[in-house]
DNA sequence: ATACAAATGCAAATGATTTGCAATAACATA
DNA sequence: TATGTTATTGCAAATCATTTGCATTTGTAT
């Protein structure tokens, strides 16, 4: 059972932000919406190579679309950011290679978490979201030797 | 039921680890302990600076107690960088304010959770550790207008 | 007391990300 | 289709956290 990825219209998507439909932001959009994992700056810029954009508007561009809620950056370990789509139908969190640092999406979800890490709390009353990140060895790895 | 914070003997698991006692070394780790939540370089560098040491002897410091698994670096939000002794009698997770940025460790846990993950997965097959943070508002802030 | 390795300070390098600004491209609308 | 407005871009420079090289100092074992 693989995961289905459903292109994204990135030009419908960037017209109801209000954004422009430059090339960039188009190719962009439709390389993440591929992606069955989130993709760091330097898999965006070589993946969107083709449209030659500057680095500064690469992040200009994510920026833009992680206010409006169309992606969201996750961090994994201490350095790396990866960006991918903001998933409205599911809650996803992932799970990292801890050899090739891969990082999978999965949807997910532990009933009643959020309620559960309340009643542990000293200092919290309410609880908004979470995440959720697994490392772990993918099936690539685990067949290599090393 | 307040949290319980044991002060830890710096010197003792400084030797253990085979460091140097050093003036900041020593400081760092029971500055780590005495804390409640997971500290950012800016605040230890604060909470250190009796002994005044250079950033790099501070981030030197820091990595060498990561290799040596006495301290652990967590990233709660894409730049955010905290460090916290490693908590080897119980695993924690985190709870970040939206508001005022407080961390809190708690010890918590979900069964079979890595289980869970797998089986979702479809290009992971074994799963060592994972990390949970939730996000929300705490108490002083729930309190505070803005 | 001596000797060796680890730890430090300082300055410079790195690397990712951000910013100012002037030029350009996309879009609305006339 | 032409035109004006505004978002977006490229470029260069600035920022900021973190790392590194190297000479010096400090801790520790002998």
């Amino acid at each position: 059972m693989k995961k289905q990825l459903q292109p994204i219209d990135a030009e419908a998507l960037l017209q109801e932000h209000g954004f422009k439909k430059t090339p960039l932001r188009i190719m962009l959009l439709e390389v993440l919406s591929l992606s069955p994992i989130p993709l760091a700056v330097k898999t965006l810029q070589r993946k969107t190579k083709k449209v030659g954009a500057d680095p500064s508007t690469m992040y200009r561009a994510l920026n833009a679309f992680i206010e409006a809620e169309i992606v969201q950056a996750i961090t994994v370990d201490k350095t790396k950011v990866l960006y991918e789509l903001v998933q409205t139908k599911n809650h996803m969190h992932h799970i990292v290679c801890d050899s090739c640092n891969t990082v999978e999406s999965i949807p997910f979800c532990v009933k009643n978490i959020d309620q559960q890490a309340i009643n542990m709390s000293r200092l919290f009353k309410k609880i908004y979201s979470h995440q959720l990140a697994f490392v772990g060895t993918c099936r690539k790895c685990l067949r290599t030797v090393r």
